[in-house]
DNA sequence: GCCGCCCCTATTGTATACAGTAAGGCGTTA
DNA sequence: TAACGCCTTACTGTATACAATAGGGGCGGC
């Protein structure tokens, strides 16, 4: 059960900390004692003090200004605006993807996953597993474009966005395959996803940055759809730090 | 001499550490011992160890695989990519900003800035006092911008890219006051705050957006000009933190 | 003389002890 | 009965002690 039995203390209980707050074993708004972790995890309070302070610089939790830690709570307008900014970062990544003009070489993988995508989408009735399937290709799309911008520091700055579980690209999948329209959506996105890797092929820049943000906004149309039925929220990783403002 | 006698140890232990790496007290690649900053600044162990965690997910020292930190180094390529990365992070600020419509009134304060940058460009002969006064307004005018994006998330990313110092909007200005160009820049520049203004004035999303980028490849020129003039790059903050690939 | 192995030391990871402070509860008084 | 104040308690900030490990230096063998 002991996932990581050779890690240390420190990440292990980073880990398991996370885990806590993702799963909302933790409420938002809910002070995280030092010593009642030290209880539920079994380590001492100095590995649980330094998850903490990785914690509040990921975002997860917030300093109060009379020492400790709270679970942080994050808005639909917060959520909005990291899919928003998801979007910026992913753009940039295809902008400088398109613009380096890479080989076709280079393209093989990014090809590979469009093509592994494209047999998907292109069956008729889909599966639990077939959107689980989805999720990792997709993850895989964006995790390529994001190797192809060869830029460590938006690398950076993009994995701190994505510490916030309900930004990531394929946060919503789970949401959307609730609904009607949910094959249609992922036709869409699939054309986003092949219209990105043309751009980068033909090195148009500019046309890669604006589809990249264009294909984030499903992601936002999604939480929209999302918002007006909490039962669908609670699909979404991190539900239990969505604190809606009352209607 | 004591700047923050009233703060905790964690935080003057935080500020004062940062300094020491920022000074160039440490050098990049140098391992930053525990003991030895608990001698350097009297504290224990304890507050460093946050201390050097926190700058971690700064950006401003490594984790060693088997343990420990180091000062890290920053290449030409690394400040690049952190002015682009700026430049699409105020690019998506301006965006934001223009596309909220906001009312004359709230605008009233971003023009008082660039009014006041006007009024020191029009000057004939600069001072170094009126570099100083750019900064400081410059500074002031991508705060606002910052902060009339009304986006906590995008703040707080930036406040992340901000924190490599040399990313920082004012970061090359000192390096550009010694061109003989210096004041036609500064004209530019100036040229590109009233655009951007004008922009969000207009509701022009798109256009703050590019505009804003493209104001931030003035840093970048000043960087490739710096690179070509070791004394030229050591006017910039953090100069120590840069290792320039041997020719 | 050089290379390799072993031991020692320095440094970090971890645990815990101590002190100061803030919050909450209970009792008293108006 | 309600409000105010004091006291207690539990928490965090800080310091330090202990243990394990990695790296370096020295010694010995080839």
């Amino acid at each position: 059960m002991d996932d990581q039995p050779r890690a240390s203390q420190t990440v292990r209980t980073l880990l398991q900390l996370r885990e806590l707050i993702l799963n909302g074993d933790l409420s938002p708004g809910e002070r995280v004692s030092e010593l009642g972790i030290v209880e539920r995890l079994g380590v001492s309070r100095t590995p649980v003090r330094v998850a903490l302070v990785r914690l509040e610089e990921e975002g997860l939790v917030d300093c109060l200004p009379t020492g400790g830690f709270v679970v942080r709570a994050f808005s639909e307008t917060d959520i909005a605006d990291a899919i928003q900014l998801r979007g910026v970062l992913e753009g940039m990544a295809a902008q400088r993807a398109a613009e380096r003009r890479l080989s076709r070489d280079a393209l093989s993988e990014l090809r590979d996953v469009v093509g592994s995508l494209d047999a998907l989408v292109r069956q008729r009735d889909l599966t639990i597993d077939d959107f689980s399937d989805y999720i990792r290709l997709n993850d895989r799309f964006h995790g390529l474009l994001l190797h192809l911008a060869d830029s460590p520091v938006l690398k950076r700055s993009m994995e701190r966005v994505l510490s916030l579980p309900f930004a990531s690209p394929g946060a919503f999948v789970r949401v959307q395959a609730e609904l009607p329209e949910s094959r249609e959506i992922l036709v869409i996105a699939q054309e986003h996803h092949r219209a990105i890797l043309d751009a980068i092929e033909n090195g148009e820049g500019s046309r890669a940055d604006h589809l990249a943000r264009e294909h984030s906004r499903l992601a936002r149309r999604n939480l929209d759809i999302s918002v007006k039925n909490q039962r669908q929220l609670d699909r979404v990783p991190g539900a239990s730090l969505i604190r809606l403002r009352r209607a």
